[in-house]
DNA sequence: GTGAAAGCGCTAACAC
DNA sequence: GTGTTAGCGCTTTCAC
């Protein structure tokens, strides 16, 4: 076993609250003592318990870290950049991975709750209500869901597909359909309603959908054979599933259908055609909310909620085109 | 506050220990008083403590999880098995990122070694020396090193590597680079060796490089003016920066240059000429590590240290193909 | 089968 | 400036 605060305190010859002051509280030690306990704590390894310490404090130092899909590279980002920003503040975080099941979700929350000072839900599958019940266990940053009396992080996805859309339009696109995300998302819910609200198009919707490259996949002979030109997808690797999908029916992107996808990840940089994107700064975000969360953590009870709101935007790439002569709807 | 076991144990009308076992050792209560116990629990939306069960039993129920860069899909998808299976055996996991930096994986470590049963560590870029030292404060698994004594998660990139250059010689290719990975990478190293021991073929090493797409696109030139015909890079994405770099600099891939890479994540399927690449099980190392893990916690100081080792194979796509007649060195 | 009591490693009043 | 003491939420002997 390892050296407890009581070895370091008989090695150094004081008292065991001298060693915790030292460590937690050293403008109130003598120096000479406190240099004394350092070399005895360094002498045999000691490192503070922090389960022990989060124990008479409350303060884990601990995060929770909740999102839909690990591998996918959007969160990934965004765990990159929590994880790194959480780091340089003393917090460690647990990440967890809920496949997209609402059910984990609660789970998770429920069972990390008591190891952590506050949790970043990323993207939530649940229903406003479980999350308004579930935040009295713990304090909460959501991030990519508007919820009032939160402290949330967005991303202004709504202005993007409408950048989005508005691209497609101005290349003569009109019928145009929009790929929808999981069921329970925000974000998905965003860009609907930011789509529907575009004036002089048709629209159709498909989904909700898995928002995996397969899930893009499984939508393309739907979409070759619905009468459109322009797609929106939910995200990149949906377009990416499309796009290949598209291709292997001979429907040609973007000379017959032009797709956007939202994210920007790698892969939709490196791919052929290279995919129109709306860039979403998942890393940004992580660290955004990771300040929010310890904000709220060091507030306590007092704590206002925050909102902070990232911007989005296109990046036009190869994926998108002209529509074709023959396939415009108006002069 | 939460409800803690005392509350239960009040409103119950037993005393704690009763409501400890019921948690703990179920067998042991009568089933009458444990349903009273259970139900009393439910009421109250009690959760165990588990850092303060940690405290009496020396057990946390967390995992450390070490990478060098959570954003790299080889790493991400490692984590996303990792959880998922960690969750199974009510174990959750705290996930850090060194940056590639051994300084901060040696801290992390240190820090971590406290809170967790024990640590993955995934590529390392330390001294086998630290790792050893490290070892005595907290259990390991050392993912894709090897190291005697320990209990390692190999991937059999040597053959990997082999597999994949004699894919090359078999198109024609001799002067082959190698872009090499990160300093204090066993993988980087066994791939290397690998490449050496392939007999009549005129092996050119590129390297220490940073792992990543940069590091590739960075290559580019010193590639391009090199007298090769071949490449295997370390990972896909500095081989997808390569192609890219070299697509820049009007070098077709595969026309005069056959690049291979490691890992097989999305973006080396979906970019253009698709990668050919050695595909590494990520996941199922991530999997497999977490076993290891639990056996070695669960043995205590008895544990034999075990070794397992998944194969890698060699997916052949467009970015390789034959050499240039012009460019044969051999009939 | 259940209760009593000690203690895990640490912090936080409160004395001195 | 330092020691004393109680206690955080839980498990684990040991009695009964």
């Amino acid at each position: 076993m390892a050296a407890t605060i009581r070895d370091v305190a008989q090695a150094s010859g004081v008292h065991v609250s001298t060693v915790s002051r030292t460590f937690s509280a050293p403008h109130l030690v003598n120096t000479e003592t406190r240099n004394r306990v350092l070399a005895a704590a360094e002498d045999l390894g000691y490192r503070p318990n922090r389960a022990a310490r989060a124990l008479t404090t409350g303060r884990t130092h601990n995060l929770g870290l909740i999102v839909a899909d690990i591998a996918n590279p959007f969160f990934s980002h965004l765990i990159k950049g929590a994880q790194a920003h959480a780091r340089t503040r003393d917090y460690h975080v647990f990440v967890a991975d809920t496949d997209e099941d609402p059910q984990v979700e609660e789970e998770l929350i429920q069972t990390l709750a008591k190891q952590v000072d506050g949790v970043l839900l990323c993207s939530p599958r649940l229903s406003n209500r479980v999350i308004e019940k579930l935040r009295e266990d713990v304090p909460f940053v959501v991030v990519n869901r508007r919820m009032k009396g939160m402290s949330n992080v967005l991303m202004d996805v709504g202005s993007g597909a409408r950048e989005a859309i508005g691209h497609l339009v101005s290349l003569g696109h009109r019928r145009i359909a929009l790929l929808a995300g999981p069921a329970g998302s925000w974000t998905s819910r965003e860009i609907t309603d930011a789509a529907h609200a575009v004036p002089g198009i048709d629209l159709t919707v498909f989904g909700p959908n898995s928002p995996t490259e397969h899930g893009g996949l499984a939508l393309a002979e739907a979409v070759a054979s619905a009468d459109v030109t322009g797609v929106l997808a939910y995200n990149d690797l949906m377009a990416i599933g499309l796009v290949e999908g598209l291709t292997a029916l001979g429907v040609e992107v973007p000379g017959r259908v032009s797709v956007v996808g939202i994210d920007d990840i790698v892969a939709g940089r490196v791919s052929r055609p290279k995919l129109t994107t709306v860039a979403m700064p998942a890393e940004a975000a992580g660290r955004t909310a990771v300040d929010l969360l310890l904000q709220l953590v060091g507030a306590g009870e007092t704590a206002t909620p925050a909102l902070a709101t990232l911007a989005t935007n296109l990046i036009i790439r190869d994926s998108t085109g002209p529509v074709r002569r023959e396939l415009r709807t108006d002069p």
